[in-house]
DNA sequence: TTATATTAATTGACGTATCAATTATTGAGC
DNA sequence: GCTCAATAATTGATACGTCAATTAATATAA
């Protein structure tokens, strides 16, 4: 086994740590988790939206995207109606008082963030950014 | 909010999708958890250690540890023994079966690795190595 | 038009991480 | 020696992801 197994060993040991150390602190930061930010900020793009569309764009399960949206929509973030035109579909919206606190939330995320990349410089954010995308395609074949 | 934001906020994303995509594959490749990998290298690695002191290596939380290494025992992978000294600490270590089957994982593992990091010229891995360790010690901060 | 297939949403079962509380054992100070 | 603090392990409650099964509505084909 050569040494740079090694090393490729823990890159893929540090993707997985990276995200278990993240999750948690994004969350006490920004006061929201980062699916459910991301939830909010696609509907935030949107007028409205059906959650089968939605459910695409953030790319998790549907299950998890169901039980999301009616805690948010209990916290009175969103609001849900059927498509008259076809009762399968339930269009989702943010409510007056989500479009207002996501533009908080996306503040605190913002400091996060500087806080995670801080000493990267523009360039090295450039390359970061490149090989994770080719990870993420490497990881789609698989 | 300038572009190159946008570009940071991706880099978060992709961290967390990452990891999102990458545990379920890894799973079915290797046929065991990223973690309970870990745990069981860990144990390869020493002739017997404490729960408390592999619990430091791995570093996740003392109950996932607990609930683990419970599980691994049930398929006698793993064996557990008080410290007749101090009935405080548990000590594990590897059964027979474990050691045989721990170098099976590791071989599907590296086969992973290998598909993940696809493509990568040598130079490229250890910069990103470098940054995803500077990324960890900036969380650490946070 | 009536049976069948498809689609969106939901619910259930499960795995695994976290934090907090509890239990059991040992150590320290009086 | 006895009380109180510290430590390791465990258990309970909660969160959130997956897949599989179910429900309800619509489209399609005989």
């Amino acid at each position: 086994m050569s040494n740079s197994f090694i090393a490729d060993e823990t890159i893929l040991y540090q993707l997985y740590d990276i995200y278990r150390r993240t999750a948690p602190k994004f969350e006490s930061c920004t006061g929201i988790s980062q699916t459910r930010l991301k939830l909010l900020h696609e509907l935030y793009e949107v007028e409205e939206i059906s959650q089968r569309e939605l459910q695409k764009r953030v790319n998790i399960d549907h299950a998890a995207v169901t039980r999301h949206l009616k805690q948010l929509e209990e916290k009175r973030m969103v609001i849900r109606r059927k498509n008259p035109e076809d009762q399968r579909f339930t269009y989702v919206q943010l409510s007056d008082e989500g479009r207002l606190r996501i533009i908080q939330y996306r503040e605190e995320k913002q400091k996060f963030i500087s806080d995670v990349l801080n000493g990267f410089k523009e360039e090295e954010r450039v390359q970061l950014l490149d090989m994770l995308t080719r990870i993420q395609n490497n990881i789609e074949k698989i």
